[in-house]
DNA sequence: ATCAGCATGTAAGGCGTTACATGATTCA
DNA sequence: TGAATCATGTAACGCCTTACATGCTGAT
């Protein structure tokens, strides 16, 4: 598998529970699993395609409900242990470039309502945010003994938690540049 | 100004306080900034080349204080305004990919022990983290008042409250999991 | 008729990571 | 003598974003 394209994880991922076609990802990509990983088209397909080559995933027969052609993909037996092999390796990377941090830090070079107004602007984004996670939370709690539903609830809690801390923060932040 | 290069707006934020080689930019980025932003030398010396050609920079007299010939850069006028722009700027990106969460997303297709596992790892590294940013906070507080210490501090204490929230969380998750 | 949504894919170009090349000085 | 630290830079390679190309179906 591609050394540092972990694109292919969230493929796998997404395959072994259901055929997906690189559609179909890309919408799961737009939804709850987008608050820490994201994902476009120029950069599905291609994976899809090389991971086919590889044997970690097949195509099945093209079929046409409405629209045009889909191309659902299923996970082999190779992209299982693939998948495992990963999730079981102790290395992780979590990368992020924090903008919001960045202008904060930098914030002297600007006169100083310029970051109060950066701080409200991320505190309303934050808290757009948290009213989608609320909501997902909700449907999740109905259904928590059902299948994975544990994992995607914690992600899920993981997000509000934290959430809620910059939220608090923001708080004390523009108590603090204020005076 | 590169368009998607961000690392041109860490330099210039830098050098709006200070004159800096290639290499004191690089040692920043792994101290305090290194938690919300990373760079390497492959990735800096180059943006220090065109930035000094977009005139957004400038060169320095070469020093020599032992170790080899040392290239500081200050910022111009040009370069100035283009950080206050940034600054002013309403539109972030704050981009993450967050592997820990996707491999607890995904944790259904191994072992649960697998996941709880992750956690611990996950967690311990926070810790550590955290440990770091209390150091941070502790010395910033003493100097509070002056110049831009400030925005330093809230950077540090956004990390430290965001980190004790993951800790709580990994605390949940952990007890969650093992029911 | 036309727009939105479904659906697959390619191409260009930029950005970044990693590894490599080079070399001086200081300290054990 | 050898390792660590200081210091600058290049090259290869891969990955991703953005934009583009194409075209069907169903609803308004």
């Amino acid at each position: 598998m591609a050394k540092d394209r972990k694109i292919d994880l969230v493929i796998l991922g997404l395959l072994s529970h259901e055929d997906l076609t690189g559609y179909d990802i890309k919408k799961r990509l737009d939804g709850a699993i987008g608050f820490f990983w994201k994902g476009s088209f120029g950069n599905i397909y291609p994976a899809l395609s090389s991971m086919e080559e590889e044997g970690l995933i097949s195509k099945k027969k093209n079929s046409k409900t409405g629209g045009r052609e889909r191309i659902p993909y299923h996970i082999t037996s190779k992209g299982t242990k693939a998948l495992r092999t990963w999730l079981e390796e102790t290395q992780v990377s979590n990368e992020l470039k924090y903008e919001t941090l960045l202008k904060l830090y930098f914030g002297g070079a600007a006169d100083r309502s310029i970051t109060i107004r950066n701080i409200e602007i991320f505190e309303e984004d934050v808290k757009k945010s948290l009213a989608v996670l609320n909501m997902y939370k909700e449907n999740l709690e109905k259904v928590l003994d059902e299948e994975d539903h544990v994992f995607y609830y914690l992600t899920v809690t993981f997000g509000i938690d934290t959430y809620e801390a910059y939220l608090k923060w923001c708080t004390k932040a523009k108590k603090l540049l204020k005076n």
